[in-house]
DNA sequence: CTCTTGCGTTAGCGACGGCTTAAATTTGCG
DNA sequence: CGCAAATTTAAGCCGTCGCTAACGCAAGAG
């Protein structure tokens, strides 16, 4: 999750991941959409992929990438869970009573 | 939204906004939630507010922080909407058609 | 008005991130 | 095998980021 919020923050990330949101697309035909050159592309989909935004399907010398929506869906499910439960605000309660107790 | 995700890719601005989520703290009741300078804090308070993550309310020599909600349900709506809209996608594939259409 | 308290702000440092260029890797083809 | 195509990987540059230390500033106390 952690992974995921850091490579959403990057907006050309952003924008490849809408591109392959609903096609399969090879990683050229990705980096045809902007005027960075393919190997930051490539970087960019590295970042993507360990962050399991993307899948990979290797065919040939060609790689496709397509957006794992399922992954997108638990980030959103974090957004709604994890201020707002309950758990969370005493496991918050429960590190600042530790980090007192072991002076400061 | 920009700010808000770039803010959000933060793990400690996470978690101060976890802390302020339901009650409102001044700075240095924050910053004893963590073990770095107040100092610290108080620019992770500032990138907070400028993604309006946060709002300040000043009392006399305190500043007390309370997280702003709305900000957070906003950019869940971003992600239920911006990849699976199709206005977003028209958008691209024109993108895609100019950068085409003025060479590369 | 001075002193203290509570924070913000600035300068500077080490680490990280995105980008490019160049070399390496993998796959397909003759 | 030898070569070309698709893509990743490596090295290096430069900007940004989070942190600390030091200073600056507003507001109450005396």
């Amino acid at each position: 999750m952690d992974a995921a919020l850091k490579a959403l923050a990057e907006p050309r990330r952003r924008e490849i991941l809408r591109i392959v949101w609903n096609r399969e697309l090879a990683a050229s035909e990705i980096a045809s959409h902007f005027d960075v050159t393919r190997s930051a592309i490539s970087q960019h989909l590295s970042v993507l992929r360990q962050a399991d935004l993307v899948a990979e399907r290797r065919e040939g010398t060609h790689r496709y990438y397509r957006a794992r929506t399922e992954t997108v869906a638990e980030l959103r499910a974090f957004l709604d869970d994890y201020w707002t439960s309950g758990l969370g605000r005493l496991r918050v309660a429960a590190e600042a009573a530790e980090r007192k107790k072991r002076g400061r």
